[in-house]
DNA sequence: GTCTATAGATAGATAGAC
DNA sequence: GTCTATCTATCTATAGAC
């Protein structure tokens, strides 16, 4: 197996390095001209291969995003313990953000400034989460409330301390070691967090 | 007294233009002649006032963040029981989070953008309430875990609504009005929240 | 202070050679 | 498919009249 830097054609380099540019300074900040020079090619090659700048950011963010939401639909489907499923909800959310730190921030700059995009997500994995919910609040199992109450506690609970980097290592002058180790004991945290929360 | 709108002199009026144009379209999207149209005049005028269109929205944007980071250092001084205090933080937000729901979007986009911004912010507020949870852990009234964990979770329980209003409303298909109510009983869930998960 | 007109710069998109 | 050169649109910012 050869290097696979080598081996990638034009169109998947194209879209490893607007990944990257995007990621690092949103869609309004990011230019064409940046992402062709981290492709190593030419400005022009991009539009004969996406049409607009557009074009090349839905694609990256509908599989980036659709991604995710897929595996959030397999593990409703599965036949487990409530509450193993959602401590491996909360284990795929935070293995995804370690891997991809920028993702909550990017999607809020995506309301933002392409709204339209948010309508093409899909829907069917977290409509299932949140109907197991509701089976488990009827039964009793867990506290009765509306179930878009505690989808929105696991989600912020997880995403919060990514989305709040920047802000937090200013305002406690911490350094990078330290909080990436905040981050890494997020998880755990979380789910004993999730578990108080829910104790009917 | 008059209509405050007639008597509001020029300077006020670009201010409340600006504000609801940066709130609505983030910076990237607002356009200085949108504002100036808003504020019922002439684009060059904004810049006879403010210089850039960087500067005005600086001084809209720290006026608006920095307030309530004073609001927060107000609440850690004041002599009272622990849990009321907490109770109180979480009103202040709630309160400020229901009358400005673009809050918290708008802090992202910052981050993303003008990252700078971010470090004009006023840190006292929140580092009292840092020590607060510190000593309560030390003294073994509330969990023994990294303050940082409880701070960004009562944060997180607090905005995380009003982040993903957009997609939750797509994905769920809800009504303005359903989730209007969500929104407005987020508040007394939060409080029940954080007392599970502050327990010992 | 407030306006009209315009300069100046940027960046997405395309034409056309190879 | 890939490149260079260029068009075109957009938007911030300023010059200058009143």
């Amino acid at each position: 197996m050869v290097n696979k830097e080598l081996t990638l054609d034009t169109e998947e380099k194209i879209l490893q390095a607007a990944t990257k540019v995007f990621e690092r300074d949103g869609y309004a900040g990011a230019r064409m001209q940046v992402i062709a020079d981290e492709a190593g090619m030419n400005k022009a090659l991009l539009h004969y291969y996406f049409r607009s700048k557009e074009k090349l950011f839905s694609k990256i963010f509908l599989e980036k995003y659709n991604k995710f939401f897929s595996t959030l639909s397999i593990l409703a489907d599965q036949e487990m313990d409530f509450f193993e499923k959602i401590d491996k909800v909360i284990d795929s959310y935070m293995e995804m953000l370690i891997q991809n730190p920028e993702m909550p921030s990017m999607l809020i700059n995506t309301i933002t400034h392409h709204p339209e995009l948010i309508q093409k997500l899909n829907t069917e994995g977290a409509q299932k989460m949140r109907s197991v919910l509701q089976f488990e609040s009827e039964k009793g199992n867990i506290i009765a409330v509306e179930s878009l109450q505690i989808l929105t506690s696991v989600v912020g609970l997880c995403i919060m301390p990514f989305l709040a980097k920047p802000i937090a290592m200013h305002v406690f002058k911490l350094d990078m070691d330290f909080y990436q180790q905040v981050l890494l004991n997020r998880g755990p945290f979380v789910k004993k967090a999730v578990r108080a929360i829910l104790k009917p």
